[in-house]
DNA sequence: TATTATTTTTAGGCTTGTCTAAAAATATTC
DNA sequence: GAATATTTTTAGACAAGCCTAAAAATAATA
């Protein structure tokens, strides 16, 4: 047990490595400590603790980076907690807004066969409830293309594919609105006031949603 | 959060409710000890937050019961314990012998509508794979009847139900000797010198196993 | 560029859960 | 029943993770 990684650590890793996905600058200790809800100066603490173990890159003041065994640690962590969302979602019936919180304690259960027979017992699925793609075994994972709603012009046709906040109140909207995955969409008409979005969803009378939605949303036109 | 429970409070609680089981004596500090791999002195304090907190009796020296509230928390982890053993057996096909340590994690998976409806995924199970009583959502639980294999006469039949050993040792030989939940014995001759005993499983030739094994395995008479 | 403002780190301290070594209480044995 | 053995508790320390307050570094602004 020389080397174990705790949950905590775990947790670090996986938000350093989410924010670290797109932009090619470090995870800056503000942005951590945002994430994971916590203090500057405990994250500061962890990260020296981190690259003690090989797990980081940092030098202080510069923001900080994923090894590639830290990398390694983060990716294992995400493809868990996505698997365990589609279990909860697929085979228990969960709603996709009520599984992330439960996820986020699976994800630590430590046990490859477990992940590996889960995987299989999930038939292999490519994407969780959400449209997020899961790492596979090692450890490649797909990018999402980046395209949203708020891309769409008039009269363009699209799916949706994802959706860029999880949170639970997003979700709810979501649900109600019909916007959930595999959903077909239309676009009416787009106002440049405030460039909310007029939309028809399944071909269904038009809705209209506002841009801080539409900017929220992954689709893939059609 | 005043009063949240750590993975740690509820494996003490666990303990100490199956060293009190059987006898109405209190766990003792060394038993509890000995249980959790851990020291005395570390069990010391610990049994003093559980009782501040409300979730043991305990005076000095005098060993340690658990108060009602106690036994709450410890029968919930041992249903969650129990239920997610079926699940790892029953669903993703691992062997009896394999799932103490993973459940020893997942067991501690807080979400109450989790439990209801893993449960209810899993066909409301009485048993685990192990022929242990699971408890129901009120916290009843069966007691086993304690009916051992050493307890049987010369021609006597039964059934195994349970075993009270579960170290995974015991298991694969249980496995590897024919001796699973389920198999029929006939008892053809008991060796009064080191109470071994000879038996014929599912109508099979004779063999012989020693009281080792016999006073470990949870039969019922048919 | 000098002055603010913001970000990050350090200093010091707290809680949880663990340990070893020593003291105190209880049990066992002669 | 006194001496010895065992069990249990206390004393003191440590690592992990977290916090607040203050200092240091960097970024933004005038
Ligand atoms: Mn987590
Ligand atoms: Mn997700
Ligand atoms: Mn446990
Ligand atoms: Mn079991």
């Amino acid at each position: 047990m020389t080397n174990a990684i705790s949950y905590t650590e775990e947790n670090y890793l996986k938000a350093i490595f989410s924010l670290t996905l797109k932009s090619k600058k470090g995870a800056s200790t503000n942005d951590i400590a945002k994430r994971l809800e916590t203090k500057a100066s405990s994250v500061t603490d962890m990260i020296k603790k981190l690259a003690e173990k090989g797990l980081v890159d940092y030098k202080k003041y510069q923001g900080t980076n994923l090894t590639s065994e830290g990398r390694e640690v983060a990716v294992g962590t995400v493809r868990k907690h996505r698997l365990w969302e589609v279990f909860l979602v697929e085979k228990l019936g969960f709603g996709w807004d009520e599984v992330h919180d439960i996820a986020e304690q699976l994800e630590h259960i430590r046990s490859k066969e477990l992940t590996v027979r889960l995987d299989d017992f999930l038939g292999n699925p490519k994407y969780d409830p959400h449209g997020d793609p899961i790492p596979d075994k090692e450890g490649n994972i797909a990018l999402h293309k980046e395209v949203m709603l708020e891309d769409l012009k008039t009269e363009d046709k699209a799916v949706v594919v994802g959706v860029k906040d999880s949170s639970t109140e997003f979700l709810q909207y979501l649900e109600q609105t019909g916007l959930v995955l595999g959903a077909e969409i239309e676009v009416k008409e787009i106002i440049a006031f405030d460039k909310s979005v007029s939309i028809s969803i399944n071909k269904a009378g038009a809705q209209t949603v506002s841009n801080l939605v539409s900017k929220n949303i992954y689709i893939k036109k059609i």
